[in-house]
This record gives structure tokens, C-alpha cells and sequence, in this order.
RNA sequence: GCUGAAGUGGUGGAAUUGGUAGACACGUUGGACUUAAAAUCCAAUGGCCAUUAUGGCCGUGCGGGUUCAAGUCCCGCCUUCAGUACCA
């Protein structure tokens, strides 16, 4: 019989959706586990193989808990909201909704062939009404809600609106607005509704607010960071500039303090939670106002070192603090203007990393220091970014670098008031060891009492106050986009009001294109029918607008990350999806997820976010758990392995120094589109060169005068061929690295009559090196290609064995044949010509010991999710037992289980075949019993002064003394020493013996 | 720039607490089987030197250090990759 492993996977995978092997029940006296994958945008593309990665991993890991007995719930779904769909959509006219629907199908059958244990039936898609309908329903949520400082946690609003009719905002002690300004129980109610509306969305967790954005007004949308390249547009090379737009926000800001603070509490890796912690950014410091001199003004600052006041020469804004235009003298106004609008062109990154280039402009007005009324200096500085604080800073050039480096730049000067420090060349930065001199009352006092002292100080001058910063922003929601959940707002008076939740979900309107209006509205100015009926409670013809009962919708959508922070409470439940975004029941039983595994990019988007709605809804008591993932493990990303072919664009001669030139390759032919490939590793070799140099043809009269003289004189040049690698598509490469010219002849027309200079043998090789792997660079590989051709299993096991599930690693399909060999191998140790092979014998004692060596060495790798080294372990076992003929059911049996995770097919056949009727999934994982694989002896490694010469086997159970004895004695020992008496001897029992002397 | 991660044979990687560096594979070379190819099986395979089996020297990005012993620990560098707030 022999390994049919298209016919076995087929046949399993469609016995396990007919079984539901893999269905999780909401119930259950096991105990439950819940394993989860960051689930997946569905691209047009499909999955590469560097796709399933960590889904293999945790599929692993979730049919590992099965066997350990545990009731699993192992879901999949799909973040189906998102920019390439609606690219496709601009470029093609086609629905977002039906792309989107065609790429899900081709993921779902990828991802079947591969064999994942996934509980199918409680699958999630972010785009689905049905879905987003809770994401618009936990929206109207955080609206609904304020931060009580007080109490640590979110409030529903009509707690905060009670405070305010009985005490106005002075006792309340609220995340908000920096801008709120104080007001009686009496003025509140004096309020207009309008103005009680506005003065709530100053504390509500989701607001709007103005905020800078990347601005290309050529495409009329806002673009990402990344989208920019060199201040321009990626497409279209379009100017962009930073401007100010009222878009929705979330005070994420408010949970700074509680989203590092949880960090402590859950299991994931160091460098993640550094991520975390270095992006909420927490400084402890103080605010200080500065008064503006002739200006009713005040420059508010945050600074972490207060104690260095005294050390203020000038102060930096922004160039968009609002100050700026206010203050700037005439004098100075031409240049700050000029400067704040260069600004404007340049990205945040951009300024953040360019440190090596100081610039700025003086305003020409000047703040007052707090303590010695000295006129300062107001510059403005790109180095200072208006998201960041307060937009402002005080520079203490002798203890800040970039400060430094400003005040040498333009000349400002540079006091010094460390006591014994020399500033003459460079800023000294450290808190540790100051001594703070020049500076009137903390004179002598070092960090510590200086911060405390001058706080108070400031407190008494009611011009400061010591504080916490978080570098942590509030996260913008709002994006100017068609394929994204649709806000449930409509505007009365210009004041967001929310769709009543019996009315959810407002579904995405149909527009004729996915563009931004020619006013530069979001795509959703374009809907036609996209305005909100108070008494139908409907969505209505826009033109129906009468701002009396109709009203107009948000154009707005949500971002990506609205549908992903909260889908892991979606897949526990499996009924009641209609109901509620997730029962109480399910919620209760499941928790949160035991498992998560994705991609460490998410560090600081997806990661925090999510974390940031659990707390709200823990908060409010829709969930029972405030941190959604216990444990978290990053998977690598599986590179590409590209394959170059040398273009030759040129060859250099030379033969001495006055004797030196180059012709261009379209010197050479007549027809000037043909190409000249070279073999990679001999564009060296002066054999070929010289030979592709006289079988060529110069076109002018000119070249052929050159190429008749060098010809003469060949041998006495030197040819160096200039080169430009080109990708070739991997799939027309074999595992020796040679191209299959023809095949990359017919690739593309321009190659079509190209020269080919190969090896000796005939052959072309291609140069390979690792790159991402993507579309453009030709090295993509199918996991289809490879299902069919090793199955699913094999593609399991290779991407386990590839290395470690975190490190990025290259992809070389070649290796695969190593594992699929394996699996062969496995299928013979059960099968030979004529059928089964397992028999009742009693196992040898060699048997044993190599099972049960693999259960404690597969246990612990699985546990540690460290998956390569199974996979090697499965090999040597399956060498051992083949090498021993074992055929004993008592071991084939045991070793089916523990391969079963990660090669499943293969496994389940062979289990059915040893007569079981029930599926392998959730047999019981075989016991580890030591006595199996205790050793009496140790074959000891005898070292010299550290270098290892022989080993000597002995007994595990012999002394110290003894051990040094025997090897003292052994002959190979005296031979080593040859006379000379060791000073020392170093045992180490069961490990190793090493002389010194 | 800041933050995080990684550098070990021709390649992917192993060495879990400092204790035999290179497990397990790929590739390459040689051999068996075959009309031939594929498949399968066997052997060799870090580099250099020497050779009669035996051996010797070097070797985990670079430079130092700690230790009887360092891929592993410490200090200082170099290189590559990722994230950097609207890609998902």
C-alpha cells in the first residue's frame, strides 16, 4: 500500500466537517481552551505560503490541548473591511462587498487543503451587518460613557450629566478635553442644549475633535505615513500637506495608566510589552506656564526635568501651536511664516528621524521666566511636534542634546548650572550624580529634591504643578473611506446624535464611485440615499434633508481596527449572534483567549486597541475580563527566496591605466532589444566574456574601428561585465538554482530573443537572495502548488521545520522533500506492499526507550512552542524505530497521537487502519514514563584545558573521587599529559571531566 | 533618530540551567539498483594541515573581559530586519 496522501487529506477533511470533529460546545465538564489567530484581511491575492505559519502553529497547539483532554475552541474568521478592496473598487467599478465575498472563498478552500482543526460554524466577518452592527453598537457605547478619574474606571454619561446639575465640573475629576472651562450646577442648566452637547463631547470616550492629518488634496483623501514617500503621494506623486479636519476620536489617553499597568498581568513576551510600555510612554515631570511678554498669553509646557528651570536660555513651539501667529513680531513674520508652511510639507516621521539637520526661526517674542522674570527667547523648531505634549518645550541646552544642539546651531547661550560638570561638549543628560548650581533656591540639591522643591515653588506661583505625561495620543476613528463600518450618527445643529440601537445596524449605502466627492467629502457624500429620518426611524433620501426630522448622516467610516478589538468575544458565541454582540453565558465560560498568536506588527495598533475596548466594556459590565489575551507569541514572517538572472548592460575594458572604456552592450547588436544574461558566479570569466565580445556585432563605423583594435589585442585586456539584476519568477527555477531559459524566454516579450551565456554544462544559474515575499518580486509561492504536490501534511511539518516560530525566515520549497521523505518513511514503518504490518509483539526494550525519549521531547517542545525541534525529534524516532524493525502496536499506536497534531491526515488514516472507529483528535496524549529511558552509563567527555580529546563511558552512578581515578588512570589520559602532573580536575557528574594543568 | 529583534557550515537550523559546537534536514560528491530516468537505499560532507589506523591547528558578526570551561554571561562596536500612530 502506499502513501496516497491526496486521497487521505481529501477524504479526512471532508470526514471531519461531516463528524464536526472540531465543533466547540459552550458547555462542557472538560476544561476549556481558547486558541486564536489574529484572523486574516482577505486579499486578492490569496495566501503564500507564509501565510499559514501561525495558523499551523496554533492549529498544533489546539489539537495538542484536545488530546490533553481539554474542550477547544479554535475559530477563524476574517478583518474583511479594508483599503486594497476599496483600491480594487476605485480602479474597477466592482462592489467592494463582491470582491471581498469572491477573495473569502478563495482563502476558505486554502485554507481547508491545509487540514486546520477551525470550529467553521462560528466564523466572523467584520464587513457583515450582522457583525457590524455590535461595533457600531459598542460605539454608541463609548459615547454614552465618560472617565471617573475618581472611581478608575468609564461611567455611563447621565452619572456625569447628574453631577453636573447638582455641582457644575468643578468636583469632577474627568478624562476630557484640555479645554473645558469651569462652570455652576446653575450655568449648566442655564446652558442651551447645543452648549450641554458640546460640553459633553469634551468628556465623552468618543469624541470629535480637530486633528492633523496627512492632507493630499490632488486625491482628496487623507493618506497614511506610509503612503507618503519623500513628502509626496506613493501614487501619483501628489503634494501632500498636514492639516487640521474634525474627525472622531478615542480617549484611549485615559486608560494610559491601566493599559501598562495590565501588562504585568498577562503572558506575553518581554519585547511586546516593551513595545506597549515605550508607546504609552509614561514620564513623570511637571507643567509649567511661561507668560508671554507683551502678549496676554501663556506658553504651557511639559518637561521631565523641572529641577533644570534655572537653565532655560530659549523655548521652542511647534510650528503649528496656535501661538505662532499670534506672537510673531512683523519683523520675524515673512520667515516663520515660510518656515511653518515648510513645515507643513514635511511628515512626522520626517522630522522625528532627522536629527543630523537643525532648524528653526526665532518669532521674535519673548516669554517670561517663571522665577527670574528674564526674557526668553521663542523659537520655533520642527524637532517639537505639535501631537506630542503640549507642542512646546523648554530648552535647557546643558541638559537636553537636541536642546544643544539648537543653541550651537543658532548661537544661543548655553548656561551651565551642574555644579562640576563641563557642557563645553555635550549636554549632560543623566539624572544620576547632578548637582544642581546657578540656580537660586536649588543651589546644591540633586535631582530628586530640586523636582520636588520646584514644584512646590511653582505651586506657590500657581504657574505649575508636577504631572504624568503620557506620550500615548487619543487614536483618531474617523477615516474618509467607503469600505468601513458606517457611523451610527446623524447631525442636528451641527451636534453628532446616535441611531437608537433597536435601529442597528446602519447599513453601508450604494454610491456610483469610490471616490471622494469634487468638495473633497468622503465617498459617502456621493450615497444618494444617506440621511436620517427621526420619525421613520429609516435611512432616507439625502435630498430629503430638512434638518427638522430629517438629518443628515456622518460620511465617515471606522477604521480597521474598530471590527478587530473586539472579534474574539464574537467567536464565543455560537446561538444567540442576533441578540447580543455575545451572550453572558458564553462570555462567562469562556473568558478571555488562552492563546494568541499573530504577527508582532500589531504590537501597538491592534494589541493596545483591543486591550483599550476590553477594559471599556469590562468597565461597564457588558464583559467579565479586562485583559482579552493571557498569553500572546508572535510568529516570524516567511520571506521569499528571489531568483535574479545578470542583465549585462555594459563591458569594461581595460589593459592599463591610459587604456580603459566601455561599451554598451547596444553597441553590439543590431536590433537593440536584445538582451545579454550571464550565468550568476561567472560574470568574471574572461573566457565567456571575451567570446560573447567577438561574437558580437558593433552597429556604427565608429564602434566597429574600436571593436577591430581591441579584437587584435584581446588577450592583453581585462573584461569586467557591468550587470543589473532582474527578478525571474521562482517558479521557473529548480532546487540547483539553474533557470529554465525557455520557460523565461516566453515570460515577457522583451526576453524573447535574448542571449544566454551558461556554464560549461550547458546550465543558467540564477542568483537567490531573501526578500519579502510579494507579487512584484516574483517570489510567491503557492501553498496549492504544494498541497498538490506533498499534501497538507507535508506543508505542515515543512513550515515547522523551517526554524523557530518567532524568527524571520527564508522559504526554500527544495528542502521540503526532507519532511515529505519523512512522512513516506512513517507510512512504511505501518504499510508494506501487502497492507498492515502492525503487529501485537511486545515491544523491546529499545522500543520503549525511543517512544518514550519522543513523548517527553515532543511534550516539552509543544509546551515551550518550540515546533521545529519535534519535528526533527519525530525523525529520529521514526529512523530508530525503523532501523529496530519495530512493529509493535503498543509503540505505532502511542506514536500516532503524538505526531497527530502536526501531520493530522496521515495520522488519522493510519489510526483508522489499526481498527479504531473514532477520530485520533481527542485520544488521550500518551504518558511519558521515565523508567524507559534511564541510563546506567555516560559515555564522558574527557577535556584538557577545556578542549575536548576523548570520552570515556562509566557508570552514572560512580563518585567523584572515583571518576577522577579511573580517569587519571586511562591510558589516553597519560598520553594527553604526557608526563606532566594536572593541577586540577574538574568533575562534573553526568555532565563532563575537564584536567587542568 | 527612537523602540524592538536577529547574526552559528554552501543553505534552513540544533545545542532548554555556562559543560562533547554543527543534532535533524536540504544541497553537493561518490556508490548500489535500473536499458535509462524517477523513486529508493548506502557512504562522505565546517575550514586548513598532515596521514598508517591514528592525529594537529582554527572556528558560532567584530574587539575586549569573566571562568577549569563561553554560541551561551559582562563591556564596547558592526551589520541586517521590523514598528514608529490612516497598510492590515
Amino acid at each position: 500500500m502506499r502513501y496516497n496522501f491526496n486521497d487521505i487529506e481529501k477524504k479526512w477533511q471532508k470526514e471531519w466537517a461531516k463528524r464536526g470533529t472540531f465543533k466547540a460546545s459552550n458547555s462542557s465538564d472538560k476544561p476549556k481552551y481558547y486558541v486564536l489567530d489574529m484572523f486574516p484581511y482577505p486579499s486578492g491575492a490569496g495566501l503564500h505560503v507564509g501565510h499559514p505559519l501561525g495558523y499551523i502553529a496554533s492549529d498544533i497547539y489546539a489539537r495538542y490541548k484536545r488530546h490533553k483532554g481539554f474542550n477547544v475552541l479554535h475559530p477563524m474568521g476574517y478583518d474583511s473591511f479594508g483599503l486594497p478592496a476599496e483600491q480594487y473598487a476605485i480602479q474597477t467599478g466592482q462592489h467592494p462587498a463582491v470582491t471581498t465575498e469572491e477573495n473569502i472563498k478563495t482563502y476558505r478552500r486554502q485554507l481547508d487543503q491545509i487540514g486546520f482543526s477551525f470550529d467553521w460554524s462560528r466564523e466572523v466577518r467584520t464587513s457583515d451587518p450582522k457583525y457590524y452592527k455590535w461595533t457600531q453598537w459598542i460605539f454608541i457605547q463609548l459615547f454614552e460613557s465618560w472617565y471617573n478619574k475618581d472611581t478608575d474606571k468609564a461611567e455611563a454619561i447621565e452619572t456625569l450629566i447628574e453631577k453636573f446639575e447638582t455641582d457644575g465640573n468643578t468636583s469632577v475629576n474627568a478624562a476630557c478635553d484640555d479645554d473645558v472651562v469651569a462652570f455652576s450646577a446653575e450655568e449648566w442648566t442655564a446652558f442651551s442644549s447645543e452648549q450641554q452637547q458640546e460640553t459633553l463631547l469634551k468628556y465623552r470616550l468618543t469624541y470629535l475633535a480637530e486633528t492633523e492629518v496627512n492632507w493630499c488634496p490632488a486625491l482628496g483623501t487623507v493618506l497614511a505615513n506610509d503612503e507618503i514617500v519623500n513628502g509626496v503621494s506613493e501614487r501619483g506623486g501628489h503634494p501632500v500637506i498636514r492639516k487640521k479636519m474634525t474627525q472622531w476620536s478615542m480617549r484611549i489617553s485615559a486608560y494610559a495608566e491601566r493599559l501598562l499597568q495590565g501588562l504585568d498581568t498577562i503572558d506575553w513576551t518581554d519585547s511586546l510589552k516593551e513595545s506597549q510600555r515605550n508607546w504609552i510612554g509614561k514620564s513623570v515631570g511637571a507643567a509649567v506656564s511661561f507668560n508671554v511678554k507683551d502678549h496676554d498669553a501663556t506658553i504651557e509646557v511639559f518637561t521631565t526635568r523641572p529641577d533644570t528651570i534655572f537653565g532655560v536660555s530659549f523655548m521652542t513651539l511647534a510650528p503649528e501651536h496656535e501661538l505662532v501667529s499670534k506672537i510673531t513680531t512683523e519683523a520675524q513674520k515673512a520667515e516663520v511664516e515660510a518656515y511653518v508652511e515648510a513645515t507643513a510639507k514635511r511628515s512626522e516621521r520626517d522630522r522625528m528621524a532627522d536629527v543630523k539637520t537643525i532648524s528653526g526661526v526665532f518669532t521674535g517674542a519673548y516669554a517670561e521666566h517663571p522665577f527670574t522674570k528674564e526674557p526668553i527667547p521663542i523659537w520655533i523648531g520642527d524637532y517639537v511636534l505639535a501631537s506630542y505634549g503640549t507642542g512646546a518645550v523648554m530648552a535647557v541646552p546643558c541638559g537636553d542634546q537636541r536642546d544643544y544642539d539648537f543653541a550651537k546651531h543658532f548661537n544661543i547661550p548655553i548656561p551651565n548650572i551642574f555644579d562640576g560638570l563641563d557642557i563645553s561638549e555635550e549636554a549632560f543628560t543623566s539624572k544620576e550624580n547632578v548637582k544642581i548650581g546657578n540656580s537660586d533656591f536649588l543651589n546644591g540639591l540633586n535631582f530628586k529634591k530640586a523636582t520636588k522643591r520646584v514644584i512646590y515653588e511653582l505651586e506657590q506661583l500657581g504657574q505649575g504643578e508636577g504631572k504624568t505625561n503620557y506620550r500615548l495620543r487619543d487614536a483618531v476613528f474617523s477615516r474618509q473611506r467607503y469600505w468601513g463600518e458606517p457611523f451610527p450618527v446623524y447631525y442636528v445643529n451641527g451636534m453628532p446624535q446616535m441611531i437608537d440601537e433597536k435601529h442597528l445596524p446602519l447599513t453601508l449605502p450604494e454610491v456610483e464611485k469610490y471616490l471622494p466627492t469634487e468638495e473633497g467629502e468622503p465617498p459617502l457624500g456621493r450615497a444618494e440615499v444617506w440621511a436620517w429620518d427621526t420619525q421613520k426611524n429609516k435611512v432616507v433620501s439625502s435630498s430629503a434633508v430638512d434638518n427638522e426630522t430629517i438629518f443628515p448622516l456622518e460620511l465617515n467610516t471606522m477604521p480597521g481596527w474598530a471590527g478587530s478589538s473586539w472579534y474574539f468575544f464574537r467567536y464565543m458565541e455560537d446561538a444567540k449572534r442576533d441578540e447580543t454582540f455575545a451572550s453572558e453565558e458564553a462570555l462567562k465560560y469562556w473568558e478571555n483567549v488562552d492563546l494568541y498568536i499573530g504577527g508582532s506588527e500589531h504590537a501597538t495598533g491592534h494589541l493596545l486597541y483591543a486591550r483599550f475596548w476590553v477594559k471599556f466594556l469590562y468597565d461597564r459590565g457588558f464583559v467579565s475580563i479586562d485583559e482579552p489575551f493571557k498569553k500572546l507569541i508572535n510568529q516570524g514572517m516567511i520571506l521569499g527566496t528571489s531568483a535574479f538572472v545578470y542583465k549585462i548592460t555594459r563591458l569594461h575594458f581595460s589593459k592599463d591605466e591610459n587604456d580603459e572604456f566601455e561599451f554598451s552592450m547596444n553597441f553590439f547588436s543590431l536590433n537593440k532589444k536584445i538582451n545579454h544574461f550571464i550565468s550568476a558566479g561567472i560574470e568574471y570569466n574572461q573566457k565567456n566574456l571575451k567570446e560573447l565580445f567577438i561574437k558580437s556585432r558593433p552597429k556604427t563605423e565608429k564602434a566597429l574601428e574600436l571593436y577591430e583594435r581591441v579584437k587584435s589585442d584581446l588577450d592583453k585586456y581585462s573584461i569586467k561585465a557591468a550587470i543589473i539584476p532582474i527578478h525571474a519568477d521562482v517558479s521557473m527555477v529548480n532546487s540547483s538554482d539553474e533557470l529554465n531559459i525557455e520557460d523565461f524566454k516566453n515570460w515577457r516579450i522583451e526576453f524573447k530573443d535574448s542571449i544566454f551565456i551558461t556554464e560549461e554544462d550547458g546550465t543558467f544559474k540564477v542568483k537567490r537572495d531573501v526578500e519579502k515575499m510579494s507579487k512584484s518580486k516574483y517570489n510567491v509561492v503557492n501553498p496549492d502548488d504544494i498541497v498538490a504536490d506533498y499534501g497538507a501534511d507535508s506543508l505542515r511539518l515543512y513550515e515547522m521545520f523551517l526554524g523557530p516560530l518567532e524568527q524571520y525566515k527564508p522559504w526554500n520549497t527544495a528542502g521540503i522533500t526532507g519532511v515529505h521523505s519523512f512522512l513516506k518513511k512513517l507510512w512504511k514503518l505501518y504499510n508494506d506492499d501487502n497492507g498492515s504490518k502492525v503487529t501485537d509483539n511486545e515491544p523491546t526494550k529499545d522500543n520503549l526507550k525511543t517512544l518514550h525519549k519522543t513523548i517527553k521531547k515532543v511534550e516539552e517542545d509543544i509546551e515551550n512552542f518550540s515546533f521545529n525541534t519535534s519535528v526533527s525529534t519525530f525523525m529520529i524516532a521514526v529512523n530508530e524505530l525503523t532501523a529496530q524493525k519495530c512493529s509493535s502496536r503498543a509503540i505505532l499506536e502511542p506514536l500516532l497521537i503524538l505526531i497527530s497534531p502536526y501531520a493530522p491526515h496521515i495520522a488519522e488514516e493510519l489510526w483508522e487502519q489499526l481498527g479504531h472507529t473514532q477520530s485520533i483528535a481527542t485520544a488521550p496524549f500518551p504518558k511519558f514514563e521515565e523508567k524507559y529511558v534511564i541510563e546506567s552509563t555516560k559515555n564522558y567527555p574527557i577535556s584538557f584545558n577545556g578542549k575536548m580529546r576523548f570520552t570515556l563511558e562509566l557508570p552514572l552512578d560512580m563518585s567523584k573521587e572515583d571518576i577522577e581515578k579511573t580517569v587519571l588512570a586511562y591510558e589516553k589520559t597519560q598520553e594527553q599529559l604526557q608526563g606532566r602532573t594536572p593541577k586540577k580536575v574538574i568533575v562534573v557528574p553526568g555532565k563532563i571531566v575537564n584536567i587542568v594543568g
